[in-house]
This record gives structure tokens, sequence and C-alpha cells, in this order.
DNA sequence: TTGACTTAGCGAATATATTCGCTAATATGG
DNA sequence: CCATATTAGCGAATATATTCGCTAAGTCAA
């Protein structure tokens, strides 16, 4: 008897989302489609997963046309909010500074991302 | 049938390991005691909870001493590594910059942590 | 219109996740 | 040494996650 679904996107879910944000809104055809690359999957089963997620309101679909198009429900931007929250709150101790820390030390960044980076440091102190 | 088991921690696994890093190695009793501080739960709970990550060597054990000790097996900087990836890898396709940026934006910053990381910045371009 | 194809959806099957009762083994104090 | 408490562990129960077969409904071209 496991405790209340956590509200953490499973693998599956992540994937689907992944596709709709970068594809846009799909029928399911297109989306298994994309799917299939990053999974081995029948199309039966991203028929139900979206019906599922459909239920947890992580998409929505319109019916007006056939082939009925689905879309995400949370924007990529909010969804990647929501989770760097998470991490930072889980596993970093509610600290950003050692999240970006250890993003920018282990990430190689280009000279344009860095100089990009100083421009919101220095929007920040208000200069 | 699911999928191979994701290798992503469950909340109850992520918990657990939260109380090992922060508290170092400890005994059932012990680190049920921080548990319950998160999560109503139930002392066989726990004791199978550490069982399944034991086989999940998530965590290890010594059994010279009598109240078993238990410690996490990767270091908390190993596991911030890794989920840390993920994240950037999933949900921001691969960039550390925007991940960098949005954690910036979103998340009050003191002019202390501001300067360390302008320090890194610095190291990075190896000034 | 009909046959073939596509799309929707349900429900059962199975795997993982989590819970806890109950029993056994071990420790401990008097 | 005995009674009691603590610790270990197993196994069943139950909830979620994921899979897919099978059927029905809709589409469409000849």
């Amino acid at each position: 008897m496991p405790r209340e679904r956590s509200n953490q996107l499973t693998e599956v879910e992540m994937q689907v989302l992944q596709v709709l944000w970068s594809k846009g809104p799909s029928p399911v055809r297109v989306i298994h489609a994309h799917l299939s690359e990053l999974r081995d999957t029948n199309y039966s089963t991203t028929v139900k997963m979206l019906s599922v997620m459909l239920d947890k309101k992580l998409v929505r679909r319109n019916e007006d046309q056939r082939p009925h198009v689905y879309s995400a429900v949370v924007t990529r931007r909010k969804a990647q909010k929501q989770m760097l929250h998470d991490l930072i709150d889980q596993v970093y101790d509610g600290s950003a500074t050692s999240l970006v820390l250890q993003a920018l030390s282990s990430k190689k960044t280009s000279p344009e991302d860095l100089q990009q980076i100083r421009e919101m440091l220095d929007k920040i102190q208000g200069e």
C-alpha cells in the first residue's frame, strides 16, 4: 500500500512531454513515432500512456480534429522550474548556489554562455 | 510488464539517503527516527526499505556492530552530479547554461554567493 | 457500400514500489 | 538465567507503472 502518488514525473511521462515540447501539439501517431526512438514501445502502449497522462492532467487533447491532438498542459519552462526547485530542495539542501557552482564546474560552457551568465549576475545585482 | 527498473531514485530512497548524508552512518533506529519526520512511516517499513536499498546497492551496512550500521554507497556530491546531469539532459536539452540562468533568476542569491559564482566564472575563463 | 486501414479505448497481465504484521534472533537488566 | 525489549527479516498485501491484445469505431479510396 504505497504512499500517495508522488508528483514526480516518471521516465515515460518525461519522454512524452519531451516530444510534445519539441514537436508541439501532435496526434498519437506522431508522438509514438518520436517516442519509439527513445524507447522500444508499442502503439497501444503509447495510446494508453497518453490516456493515463490525460487523467493526471499532464496533457490535454483536442477532439475536434479527427486524429485527436494532444498537447502538454505545462510549458517546458514551468516543468523546468518545478524540477529545478525540487532538485535544489531535495538534494542541494536548498542552496541554488551550490547547484550553480557544480553545474558550471562540470560542464563545458562556451564563452558566449559565460558572458550571458555574467550579464545575468549583473542584472541581479542591479548594476 | 513495465520496462527495466528506471535508475532514478524514488522519493523514499531519496529521503533515506538524505538522512544518511546528513547524519552519517547510522543504525535503522536512528534512520527511522529522522525519516519519520519526513514521512509517516512504520519501523518495519524502514527496515524493509533499507533491505531493498541494500539489494539495489544504494546503501551498504556493517554487520560487525550489533545494531547494524547503514551508510550511503554514493556520496552526496556524486548523487548531485548524476541528478544534475540527468536533469540537464532530459529537461534542459543538454544546456547547462539555461539551467544556470534559470536557477539564478528564480532564487534569491546573497551577494556573497554571487561573488562566489563570479569567481568560478573567472576560474573557468582562466583569468 | 464495402473492405482495408487507422484510431480509440478497455481491461487484464505483470513489474516495481511501499507497507506492515508476525516471527525469530539477539541483547540486556535484574 | 529469565523476562522483556530491541533488532532483523520474510512474505503477503496493495498501490502505482507499464505493457499490449483485442474490439469497436471511424476514415477513406475504389
